[in-house]
DNA sequence: GTATTTTTTGCAACCGGTTGCAAAATTGAC
DNA sequence: GTCAATTTTGCAACCGGTTGCAAAAAATAC
């Protein structure tokens, strides 16, 4: 059906190699050539299969893009950087859903079917052991919003985990709570784990405060509102942090169901920024995450590997800071 | 690096066909055969290559999902849903933002080149001569949230938007209003212009009651929440149909931040019913599509077109129904 | 046991391109 | 104009698989 390079060298009457230097730019064609296999292509409507020639060169020019976080708003955000930045540098994302099965092997099995040039895992909810299935298999891996780590293993992008507990912790005893929360997302989730990490190490200077800890079962609304409820009908805190904007969201919703104010009765300071946090209605306290640099910056050190693979793993954090709305009380 | 069927069939010793009939199934092979080709291809590590094999095959299992809606939430569900619905049947999407140029042909050329078997379009703000220029290509194609035609150039699968139109219309005039509006997204996409169609035709039997018309420039939050702030400082109607959810959120939040009251000064019902609607801040009123069932839907009509190219295109209509939350006073 | 049918296997050509190498065509020097 | 240096072109092998066909092997019939 399709034309190929067979057909449009016969009209041409050329051999093969010259249609597909003619494509290749660089190559060795002079300009008649050139033009000649222009006009047959363009009558056949030629276009070259990329694939094919993927056999040869073997770069496909496709990147698996993976994510587990389908539900948090967040990342259409981040589907739509991360498409345009590969876009624009002609590559081609291969979207992978992980939310069913979290099982390495299959996923590097199928990228590796489908000779993706590289793969970006963006999760901050999967192990570490991820992303190094990929760079064991010889698969050049970028992890975004990943684990930080002094010798990563593979490479990183994202922010310091900790040191947003840790700045959550100072807001909220700039305002002088006298006992606050973690309010966390799913507790295996390495995001949750660091974020509390800092929470609690800021909070161990404050001896006299009261800071517990509770989980959500995922970074989703449904879940965040859920575990607020559980904390309602005990002693709940005067303030939490939540693991993420979405979380607070739901926990927002389900203070105020219970007839409390906010930030008056309880307050909440979350973590992402996502639009949605500024919308009036909403007007979230939250600690801002850059996430336009984190994955320019994703896309960047990708294609920096797929030109040099043999690079050591680094890890690129992006700071972060407190975006002051309305659901945290003034500071005292 | 990676092992190739040689390496295998040579580890094995026997012929290349052997190694290739052993993955394949259905093929002729003998039990001893196969367990000979697995163990070489076990301590090889070796995986077919999808991409070699479509070279002959003429199938990738590829299929391109094409989309320029990444700000409106509801499209996170909407991938979700997609790339469940493709991996469940073992298709890979091939992910296309086409947030920036719309030219029909370079996106036709780009998944020609990498052979997906066929594409989906998932937008309702597309020209309808999108989708047809695959087809026009030999390209399988679904239009999902495309426009209804009696007589379609391209598989449809979605809702009827003048209809939609109708009911909201209907839903407005339950309640006794005496002015109220149209607030559509961008005055070219095919589903605002739809849903203004049946709004109109509805308010006609009404002609004692004023109804007017303005746009969004986008479906997304800060393009609701302007044309309601414009709409405010002039005189504005009692009751609006927001041509979509997050353009209901946005005016919401512009009626608000004004001092006004939803819904007792104004009142908005939005379509979609994304998640987000049924938040306890945000509460909307709105007409419920039922997205699960129209791309689950758009799938199998796909799947069932990768079958059997020739089938006549059809549309596929979803009913749709009106949710009742917060943002409309009660009915009279 | 042999003759016949059925199943399994390997050969070789092919899918749609790329690329090293040598031959052919240009170019430039004189 | 001739001859050497340079550029352009085509040949043929290859990338990693699949598949029609015929030969080999196994199963079945007698």
């Amino acid at each position: 059906m399709a034309a190929t390079l067979k057909d449009v060298a016969r009209r041409a009457g050329v051999s093969r190699s010259a249609v597909s230097r003619a494509f290749t730019d660089g190559a060795s064609v002079s300009p008649k050539m050139r033009k000649k296999v222009q006009d047959a292509a363009d009558a056949l409507g030629y276009s070259p299969n990329a694939l094919a020639s993927s056999l040869t060169t073997g770069r496909t020019k496709m990147i698996g893009l993976i994510s587990n976080n389908f539900h948090n708003p967040i990342f259409l955000t981040v589907f739509d950087q991360f498409t345009r930045a590969l876009q624009e540098r002609g590559l081609r994302p291969l979207l992978v859903n992980l939310s069913d099965e979290t099982d390495p092997q299959s996923s590097v099995q199928m990228m590796r079917a489908y000779s993706v040039d590289g793969v970006i895992v963006a999760s901050s909810t999967l192990p570490t052991g991820f992303a190094r299935a990929f760079s064991d298999a010889g698969v050049p891996v970028v992890h975004t919003f990943g684990r930080y780590s002094a010798t990563p293993h593979v490479h990183v992008v994202g922010i310091d985990n900790v040191e947003c507990g840790r700045m959550a912790a100072r807001a909220l005893m700039a305002r002088g709570h006298a006992r606050v929360g973690f309010l966390g997302g799913p507790q295996d989730a390495t995001s949750t784990q660091d974020r509390r990490k800092g929470f609690m190490s800021e909070m161990a200077k404050h001896p006299d405060v009261v800071a517990t800890t509770s989980y959500a079962d995922a970074y989703s609304f449904e879940a965040g509102r859920e575990e607020m409820q559980r904390l309602l009908v005990q002693t709940p805190a005067e303030a939490y942090f939540c693991g993420d904007d979405v979380l607070s969201i739901g926990a927002l919703s389900a203070v105020r169901d219970a007839g409390l104010r906010v930030p008056d009765n309880i307050g909440i300071i979350g973590l992402n920024d996502m639009e949605m946090a500024g919308w009036a209605n909403i007007d979230l306290t939250t600690i801002r995450q850059p996430v336009d640099q984190i994955i320019e910056s994703s896309v960047e050190l990708m294609v920096a590997m797929l030109e040099d693979t043999a690079r050591e793993p680094q890890a690129r954090l992006f700071p972060c800071e407190v975006v002051e709305r309305g659901t945290l009380r003034a500071r005292t």
